[in-house]
RNA sequence: GCUGGCGUAGCUCAGUUGGCCAGAGCAGCCGCCUUGUAAGCGGCAGGUCAUGGGUUCGAGUCCCAUCGCCAGCUCCA
């Protein structure tokens, strides 16, 4: 019986019934049949050589496609089960799926793997691949299934929790054989193992069964796969790149901000160049605030353990907090436990609550650059990017839900506006709904939800719902950008909280003269000051906004004798606010020019006999490989003070 | 917290199966050179080999613990 097959561009073509995706694109042309690895049925991915018995819509997934990158990942990681179950007979193996940029596969094995096993699963894995080995699709009965897994209980434990529908059929799993390697699978497979040319296995590491920490921990193997060795190596290149722009190299390298291990993990100090970094993000955030109707606030750092009953804190969060101060505790006395703050919330409530509040007063917007302590997870710090003591650019509205609408639109404007300002100019935002357990009237949570959704639609930013995400006492706003290498970043949140001015019993008197309950918004901009300097630190790789740079000009004078000069230009900058630096080093031209650009300095002055006589700089931009000879200081001074202004 | 890897000078690294001297480059300091756009030359100094214990005739090297770092897992209210 013949089949008529609908190609992508709406062309169709009869085929004899059992017809493959291979057939097809070798007959729409053999580079596209040497390219395929799978092909899409309708709506189900069906392996190249699978007969294709209906009508459909057929099109062929090429190799160089995200799709068909998945597929060559998949079969890799099968691959490597097969290596690793050949080198490790006792071996089991849980799951392996594809991943960005990669793949990996959990074993439970009586040894970790050591990088000597890794190298000789990966040459195993060569062998296997240069065999050329075809992946045969085969359907099996589940009891069937639990017989030929009978000796691999993660198999089973997936097997025996297949639902009726999510199989092959009612009954039925599919599996896939090369070889005499069998793995469950939904497929599908690259046609044969010599079809994944260009792949490496990377490092191993312990992973939760089914990612849950109670679960018996596995050992993990991660590889990477292309469609070709040239693919593989720009993967590589761009591994190396990320790695060069790693904030915590290049804060070492420019001498912004250490971690001595004397403090302890996850606390660092700012040297004075990145004091000066932080400095500048500090002012531009108070200046702003203060321009956009926030009041500044400062709170301390400790706070007695009553408060933090009251937020909740110590019921939910006391893991996370650094461990209780007892002060004043006598013989009859049980003293005072004082806690260091995790965050700024419950300080900023008192100032609310420290006197009766008018309708008048509202939107009451606080904003603190405040210091917390958290103490995460030793496995999780990361530099700045998760440290133990941060500083919150942390702001909480108190608002009437009248207000919410209006002041949730505006707020997420100066969000924008202030990302924009530090270059960031794209973004994704998450908007998180009521989870099951959210406290408060539901119909709040929707008309909440409502008035996030349209301030997310007026601001033209682009979202996703993610339904339930919210935290228990409100919904919220996640703010994620791009950086300058593609990667995702997520740096603003705005949270309703519903439940806090429950807890804290805040209130308002309304304009009938009645009392109220504000509904309150935590927002922070940046997250973390810390974080948000890593952030910009990997997207410039170091070479910040000449606003932002501790160093914005360097002064070379040519020879010893043009010091003087060299000092009465950077005192001419300087006096402009430039922020300026003489290199008197006994060095060559060269070597202080090179010393400057490796610092990233925007602006390098060279000055020397000429410039002496005539009152003039060499001038030489970062970015720009040329020099400019003989401008007039002022005219110099007057375009560097224009190129380093703040955005505002 | 868990699994694995790692910790030698300020930084990047070398130190063979435990053994005679713990080394190099860069940075630093001191000289010389007085320089015009990405590394001038020479010299000096710098390490209780993360810390503490152990094995051994002998430990940077082997073992244990602690601290710290890296990758991943889990976590991020």
């Amino acid at each position: 019986m013949p089949v008529t097959i609908t190609l992508l561009d709406g062309s169709e073509r009869e085929y004899h019934d059992g017809v493959t995706g291979y057939d097809i694109a070798t007959d729409i042309g053999p580079r596209l049949a040497k390219a395929a690895v799978a092909v899409t049925v309708d709506d189900a991915m069906y392996d190249l050589h699978r007969p294709i018995a209906q009508d459909a819509v057929v099109s062929i997934v090429t190799e160089n496609t995200e799709a068909g990158r998945h597929i060559l990942r998949h079969s890799a990681a099968h691959i490597m089960a097969q290596s690793v179950l050949a080198l490790f007979p006792g071996a089991k193996f849980a799951i392996g799926p594809a991943i960005d940029d990669g793949f990996y596969y959990d074993f439970q094995v009586d040894k970790p793997f050591t990088p000597e096993d890794l190298v000789r699963i990966e040459a195993k894995m060569r062998e296997i691949v240069a065999a050329d080995q075809a992946f045969d699709r085969g359907e099996l009965k589940l009891s069937e299934a639990i017989e030929v897994f009978s000796d691999q209980p993660f198999k089973r434990e997936i097997i025996e929790g297949v639902d009726s529908g999510e199989g092959v059929g009612s009954d039925m799993v599919s599996v896939y054989r090369n070889d005499g390697f069998i793995d469950l699978c939904r497929g599908p497979h690259i046609p044969s193992t010599g079809r994944l040319k260009a792949f490496r296995v990377t490092r191993s590491a312990g992973a939760y069964w089914r990612g849950d920490e109670k679960k018996p921990q596995l050992q993990r193997i991660y590889g990477t796969a292309w469609e070709s060795k040239k693919a593989l190596d720009a993967y590589m290149v761009r591994l190396e790149e990320a790695a060069k722009r790693d904030h915590r190299k290049l804060g070492a390298e420019l001498d912004l901000f250490s971690f001595p291990s004397e403090l302890g993990s996850g606390l660092a100090v700012w040297h004075p160049k990145g004091g000066i970094l932080r400095r500048t993000v500090e002012d531009y955030s108070r200046r702003t605030h203060a321009a956009f109707g926030y009041d500044y606030v400062v709170t301390p750092h400790i706070a007695k353990a009553g408060l933090w009953e009251t937020s909740g804190h110590l019921r939910f969060y006391r893991d996370g907090m650094y461990p209780a101060m007892v002060l004043d505790a006598g013989e009859n006395r049980k003293g005072e436990e004082y806690f260091v703050k995790p965050m700024n919330c419950p300080f900023h409530i008192l100032i609310y609550k420290s006197r009766s509040r008018s309708y008048r007063e509202l939107p009451m917007r606080l904003f603190e650059l405040g210091a917390v302590y958290r103490y995460e997870r030793s496995g999780v710090l990361h530099g700045l990017m998760r440290a133990r003591g941060f500083t919150q650019d942390d702001s909480h509205i108190f608002t009437t839900e009248a207000q919410l609408g209006a002041e949730l639109q505006s707020l997420l404007d100066f969000v924008l506006m202030v990302l924009r300002d530090f270059g960031f100019d794209e973004f994704e935002a998450d908007l998180s709904t009521k989870p099951e357990k959210g406290i408060g009237d539901p119909e709040l949570w929707v008309r909440a939800e409502e008035h996030l959704a349209s301030a997310l639609q007026s601001a033209d930013l682009p979202y996703q719902v993610a339904p339930g995400e919210g935290a228990f006492y409100g919904p919220k706003i996640d703010i994620h950008i791009r950086d300058a290498i593609g990667r995702r970043w997520q740096l603003s949140t705005i949270q309703l909280d519903f439940g806090n001015p429950e807890n804290f019993e805040l209130e308002y008197t309304s304009s009938e003269n009645t009392r109220e309950r504000p509904v309150m918004i935590h927002r922070a901009l940046f997250g973390s000051v810390e974080r948000f300097i890593g952030i910009l630190t990997e997207h410039y790789a170091g070479a910040f906004p000449p606003w932002l740079a501790p160093v914005q000009v360097t002064v070379v004078p040519v020879a010893d004798r043009h010091i003087e000069y060299a000092n009465s230009v950077a005192e001419v900058l300087g006096s402009q606010g430039i922020r300026v630096e003489v290199d008197t080093a006994v060095e060559t031209v060269g070597e202080k020019i090179r010393r400057a650009i490796t610092q990233k300095h925007p602006f390098v002055l060279v000055v020397g006999d000429s410039d002496v006589e005539s009152g003039t700089v060499g001038m030489r931009v970062r970015g720009e490989d040329v020099e400019e000879r003989g401008i007039l200081l002022d005219e110099a001074a007057r375009r560097i003070a224009e190129i380093v202004a703040p955005p505002r």
